[in-house]
DNA sequence: AGCACGCCGACT
DNA sequence: GTCGGCGTGCTC
């Protein structure tokens, strides 16, 4: 008797034992996908391995076999089950999200049998950071390392964080080995196509695949080269179960296949950079000086001060700079990173500050629509005049929002075209001389600004998030590099490490302090951290099964397993879910994981979803 | 995940 | 009396 271990794309454990009917048995190969009956449901299995003994009683038969040859080899195997160890998920639903939609509803397909290579097994394999400050110095050594996996008959994937930049490095790779036609492939999840270029990818054609976040599990034979391009992106974490990180799968993939791995970044994470510093990684830095424009911290807890006569927005550099560049006919940017026209509306009488019922944070006032709305939830009210809390008629609008900061600086100066933007609402800015957006204009690369006014960005700083520096110092950067003369930041916080280093120009500063403050508090990148989220419909049933669960996790004293905290989810509301969480920590992700799968399995609430985020962002 | 079973309160 | 929501266990 033949029996098959199955795994399946459902958060069970499994593998599961069915029995190998006789008349597949000389076909069927670990690998392969299979139909099964479970319960009462038909299902998509993935054989794991094969057994001549089974414990188990009652057994159903396999019903049919999609794959012969199969269709996952056996580093396929190892690489997803790695990753249900480590990011908290089963090896069925790792398995999955490695396959492209077609082939996980079954689609059948023919191949044509290839021997396995024998690889050379644990040779040392060479990962590399290159730290620049663009992309050409990293393209020579990218099309160095293809080259010479090609010139090895072996093959490379290169992943990159959008659209755009992958079909540019199609273009490159393309332009510099002519010789390549079919053998480069592009991989875009979802596309038009995915399924045939995944299959080619498959049959052994494909020598580069270029694509995004998924693109680091493409069926790509005799594996010698991983690249990820700009490594920090945080577009490389999947948002859905298993929560995977491209930039760690291919860690976990390089090792399986014994497959070089290139990482670069104009600003690489703290994650990269103390594997740097403690010599795992090879570290190239490239990044040069030159072009950096001249950065003033302008002082701003004198414009908070009790000077009552003025709600001043602009310091006193920032708007002199401001009507120097509108004579000189430069273009301005003003950054602020809020929508709306005011983000505090209270009541002078009671000081009671309105917030959304549902995410219990403040209502921003919107003065073109003339409403109040939650930017969490997009709850939305009309605008107060009196107070609901103690009936009093003065609420006061204050807290600056865009809107708000449009209309001052129109006043101010009022010989300057000024054009707003934010995610909502794009404008062109070409057509104005002050250009006042929120963080939408990061996208248009390249854009030299003649100044750059930084208005907002203690509410980034001050956020509560462990990695609120590292997204506000990375904000910065890229507010630099739209900025080709001088750029002014207005904070109340000046001895901040973030502007130090802006000022110093010098990013190991930033990097240095805020590796020390993660070390000492115990944070990522020194251990890893998760986050079981929990959602429901019912806030307060969600937030005390969160706070039992918190409660009962914390108890358990072990493994150097440290629960941290739980909080309401960001954001609070969703699609009509309310969102819990609770942070943990440990070293080593597999450890969490392990711990986690324990404790979770128990814990079933009619009504509530529990999902595990490892590594979260 | 999806389903069956068994337990309890509150209503045609 | 039973309907339905919730907790629990199970799926090879």
């Amino acid at each position: 008797m033949l029996y098959a271990k199955i795994v399946l794309g459902l958060p069970v454990a499994g593998p599961f034992d069915y029995i190998v009917p006789e008349a597949l048995q000389k076909q069927i190969k670990v690998g392969a996908r299979v139909w099964v009956s479970f319960g009462n449901r038909r299902l998509m299995g993935y054989v794991v391995g094969l057994s001549h003994t089974t414990n188990i009683k009652n057994l159903k038969p396999i019903l049919e076999l999609l794959d012969n040859p199969p269709l996952i080899n056996k580093n396929m195997l190892l690489l997803t089950k790695e990753l249900s160890d480590y990011y908290c998920c089963s090896w069925g639903e790792a398995i999955e999200t490695a396959l492209p939609l077609a082939i996980r509803k079954g689609r059948k397909i023919t191949q044509i049998e290839k021997p396995e290579k024998n690889r050379l097994k644990g040779k040392l394999i060479e990962p590399i950071l290159i730290h620049d400050s663009g992309t050409k110095e990293r393209w020579g050594i990218y099309l160095e390392a293809i080259k010479n996996v090609l010139s090895q008959d072996k093959s490379a994937i290169v992943i990159l964080p959008d659209r755009e930049t992958v079909f540019k490095a199609k273009e490159i790779i393309q332009g510099r080995m002519a010789h390549m036609g079919s053998e480069l492939i592009v991989l875009y999840r979802n596309q038009p196509g995915e399924l045939k270029e995944w299959l080619k990818i498959l049959e052994g054609k494909v020598k580069i695949v270029v694509g995004s976040r998924s693109s680091i599990f493409a069926p790509v034979e005799n594996l010698g080269l991983i690249i990820v391009d700009e490594e920090q992106n945080s577009v490389y974490k999947q948002d859905q179960v298993p929560h995977y990180h491209s930039r760690q799968v291919a860690f976990m993939r390089s090792r399986i296949e014994t497959a070089q791995l290139i990482l670069a970044s104009s600003l690489p994470s703290l994650e990269m950079v103390l594997l740097a510093k403690q010599n795992k990684i090879k570290n190239i830095f490239t990044q040069k000086r030159e072009n950096l424009p001249e950065i003033k911290i302008a002082d701003t807890t004198y414009l908070n001060r009790g000077t009552k006569e003025k709600n001043k927005i602009l310091s006193k550099s920032l708007e002199d700079a401001i009507f120097s560049a509108l004579n000189t006919k430069g273009k301005i940017l003003l950054f602020l990173n809020r929508r709306g026209y005011a983000t505090v509306i209270s009541c002078r009488q009671c000081g009671m500050v309105l917030k959304c019922p549902r995410c219990n944070i403040n209502l921003v006032y919107h003065f073109k629509e003339n409403v109040l709305s939650c930017h969490y939830c997009n709850f939305k009210m009309q605008p107060q005049d009196i107070c609901p809390n103690c009936n009093a008629g003065y609420m006061r609008y204050s807290g600056l929002g865009i809107e708000k900061i449009e209309s001052e600086i129109a006043r101010i100066f009022p010989k300057g075209i000024i054009k707003r933007q934010d995610n909502w609402q794009k404008a062109d800015i070409n057509d104005a001389d002050i250009f006042i957006s929120t963080q939408s204009v990061i996208k248009e690369t390249g854009y030299g600004f003649d100044l750059v006014g930084v208005l907002a960005i203690d509410n980034s700083l001050n956020r509560i998030d462990l990695r609120a520096a590292e997204k506000t110092f990375s904000l910065l950067i890229d507010l630099v590099r739209l900025s080709s003369k001088k750029m002014i930041i207005q904070t109340a916080l000046p001895r901040h490490y973030c502007f130090q280093a802006l000022l110093a120009k010098d990013v190991s500063i930033f990097y240095d302090t805020e590796l020390k403050q993660r070390r000492q508090l115990g944070f990522a990148p020194y251990k890893n951290m998760a986050l079981i989220k929990l959602r429901g419909k019912i806030q307060e049933r969600v937030k005390k099964i969160t706070q039992d669960l918190f409660q009962e996790l914390s108890k358990t004293k072990k493994d150097g397993i440290r629960i941290i905290s739980f909080s309401p989810g960001q954001p609070t509301k969703q699609r009509g879910n309310f969102y819990w969480q609770i942070l943990l920590s440990a070293s080593g992700a597999k450890k969490i994981s392990r711990f986690l799968k324990i404790r979770l399995k128990k814990l079933r609430h009619s009504g509530i979803i529990v999902t595990v985020d490892v590594d979260p962002l």
